[in-house]
Parts: structure tokens; sequence; C-alpha cells
DNA sequence: GCAGAGCGTTCACAGCCCTTTCACGACGCC
DNA sequence: GGCGTCGTGAAAGGGCTGTGAACGCTCTGC
């Protein structure tokens, strides 16, 4: 049996959470225990603005303390995973001053330049 | 007739656990019980990651007890005469802190250039 | 009965991955 | 321009996994 619990769909990004796995465009994603519940909790929320402190308490269990830089990070972490695997996407979008959101929408590719000094 | 109860195939790996032998691209693979029933094991859950507690009890018929590396060896086992057989190709990866997944892919060695930070 | 081979299990050590933290530069807003 | 926020790479520490080898057991042939 396969009772998939529950599943994020999100474009061509599929969330798996109760399967401990993610698909982007056919091919399973390697993440790590919070690079998925970050994910999760970031989809599960889709198309809202969600503070850093509330993504922390939901996937640390614990509340954020001040100048915490993990949520970051790990965002950090998931867009280059998910621009490897769907490089015409973006997911997650930063608010200033806010927190994160979470949406799919066409890359701007305005150049295909790797402005990396 | 295909008095072949079940066969798995995945790629140019064909598992009979019927016969008590797999193939791999035409060249039958010399497994034992253990090995072979580890495998059947994860091709029936491809595409799935399968903690080591789940293939433990498939395979050896009891709980695993804790801090239990037999799952660990005999993928390792796996994994040589897989590899033994067919280079190019990558059939089990691990899933850091959950357990396996069984999925052919190729081995990545090819072009796909990462350049360099 | 005895020796040898194959298999399963356990152990120890090496190596890798994940997480966290830090530092510095880039960016946004006033 | 100035300040606070965010992006990003690197490094340290701990935990998890890879791997070779040793030990017992069973089976087989003599």
């Amino acid at each position: 049996m396969q009772s998939t619990g529950d599943v994020i769909t999100a474009g061509d990004l599929e969330i798996r959470p109760s399967e401990y796995l993610a698909v982007a465009g056919g091919r399973t994603l390697t993440l790590s225990v919070r690079e998925l519940a970050l994910l999760a909790a970031l989809g599960r929320r889709e198309g809202r603005i969600v503070p850093r402190e509330e993504l922390y308490e939901t996937v640390w269990g614990a509340p954020m303390r001040a100048a915490d830089r993990s949520v970051d990070v790990y965002v950090h972490k998931l867009r280059a995973k998910l621009a490897e695997a769907l490089p015409e996407w973006q997911f997650i979008h930063t608010h200033f001053g806010f927190g994160y959101r979470f949406s799919p929408e066409p890359s701007q590719r305005l150049h295909n330049v790797a402005t990396s000094p």
C-alpha cells in the first residue's frame, strides 16, 4: 500500500514528506532532513509570506533566537537544488524585512551569464 | 508458459525471486539468499526511499535491533556485484538519515560542467 | 571424522555528509 | 550616504555510512 498521506504539488515540483522525498521534473531530489522539512513548510504555505520565526518554529521545533541565520542558509541550499533541477522556475522569493514566500514562477532569464566574479 | 511468479525489471537488470536469480546485462549474477532477498525487496519499492527497518523486517523477518549494520553490509555487497556487471548504472542510492532508494540511474561522470567556484 | 569453501554476522576504523556558526560582501530602504 | 537585512562561501564538530576483515556456522566431498 502506498498511502501518500499528503502530497504538495507546485508546478513540476512534488513534495512527499511522508515518503521523505521530493520529485522535480521527474527526478528525485536528494534532500536532507532539514531541507525537506523546510521545503514542506514553505510548500504548505504557498502564496503566503511566511516570517522566519514561523518557519524556524515549524522546522526546528523551538523558538528562533535573535540573529539566527539558519533559515537563510537553508533557503539558499534549497534554491540551489531547485535551480539545478528546474532552472526555468523560481520557487522561493524573498520579502525584505518580512520573510519568504513559496510560489512557482518562471525565471526572469535576462542573461544566461554566470555573474560570478 | 511463464512460471516466473513475479519478475522485477529495472533498466538492464532483471530480478526473478521465484527462480532465485538475477540477470544483469545478459549475465547471471551470483547472489546469495540474503543478497537476492534484499535486492528484490528494494526492486519492489523502486523509486521509494525505504527505511532500514522496513528492509530488515522484510528480508530478515524480524524487527531490526538498534545499531544493526546488516542492511548496510548487504547493500555494499549488492552495489559491488551490480557495479561489476553494469558499471554505467547506479541502482542503490543512499538517503542520509533515512535509508536507501532503488532506481536505475546513469553513473554521473559525464560532461555537465559545474564550473568551479 | 576431517578439511575446505561459502555464507552470515559482527567489529573497527576511515571517510563523508549534515548541521551550525562565522565572516564578509551585496542589496534594499530611508 | 548610512544602516539594517539578506546572500553566500568556508570551517568546525558530531553523527552516519562505507568498507575490509575476522569469527562461527553449515554444508560438501573425501
